[in-house]
DNA sequence: GTTCTTGCAAAAGCTTTGCAGGAAG
DNA sequence: CTTCCTGCAAAGCTTTTGCAAGAAC
């Protein structure tokens, strides 16, 4: 229990924190907002804004799907999230901090979170040779697992 | 105008080719896949559903875009081409012969073709980190151009 | 003649937008 | 009290699907 607490008031306070960075900018903190930061926080990974809205409305039911996307928008235009394509569905929406990419398997739809110093060496070479600043996290690389490799 | 005939020749073989693929798997020939073939092979790059149903229909006004679509998933199944996704909008189509990846800019939308060179020590890194055999075309890189990443 | 394709229309999935009421500061 | 946010409904864009008529083989 004291692990549960502690992890609890842990999330709470980074909450607390990215909610003063709207407060900063000028923007207002609402019931929505909170409750969509701490699903970010909580859950870690990335996430689509449909089941954040799940989540969010586990406390709030109203809370509507149009509001997500607006806040998912406005935290996106701050920095503090950003969000992926992982292959064809949805978007996927993560906290800007504990930044990581993922590959995502073409086969089986698995997604692997990975380092980014896994494109350390694209994103300088892209740089060199073309002048071009990469951002790994926005796209996801699609290709096959091993099982699924191996299926072929 | 030697040149443009030799091209026009050369274009057409190629398309012929492909239809072959077409008729060595069972599948027919008809000229919605002829048209859509031929736009493929003219533009080279890539293209949208849209764009490639805008060159078909200058030739066949009837053919609908639901056509282009299923066409579009029938050659990507028969290996002829892959598609990507270009930053947000929609999906990109090219032939897979002359393979090339994307940077697109997030700035200002400009997209740069380059060779698959560039993943290439991406590509072995996730091979033997991760087991993961990626496909460098599905997903563009996105990131910000040399005029774009000047102005923050 | 049989099977595969097509055109059309409708719908699906994800995301954005207009608006009037309500909450935050 | 003023401005910003929200919920709702409706629409937007890309892509998919059902179906009956028509084309390829």
């Amino acid at each position: 229990m004291a692990d549960r607490t502690r992890a609890r008031s842990e999330a709470e306070t980074r909450v607390e924190g990215l909610l003063a960075v709207l407060r900063t900018r000028g923007h207002r903190v609402t019931t929505p907002r909170r409750l969509l930061l701490r699903s970010l926080v909580e859950v870690g990974g990335h996430r689509t804004a449909e089941e954040l809205a799940a989540a969010v409305q586990a406390e709030a039911p109203d809370v509507h799907l149009s509001t997500i996307y607006r806040n998912l928008d406005e935290l996106e235009q701050l920095g503090v999230i950003e969000h992926a394509h992982l292959g064809h569905g949805a978007a996927a929406y993560q906290l800007t901090e504990d930044p990581h990419s993922h590959l995502v398997c073409a086969g089986c739809g698995a997604t692997l979170e990975v380092p980014d110093t896994l494109f350390h060496p694209l994103v300088q070479r892209a740089l060199a040779d073309y002048s071009f600043h990469v951002d790994p996290h926005h796209d996801a690389l699609v290709g096959r697992c091993e099982d699924c490799a191996a299926e072929q």
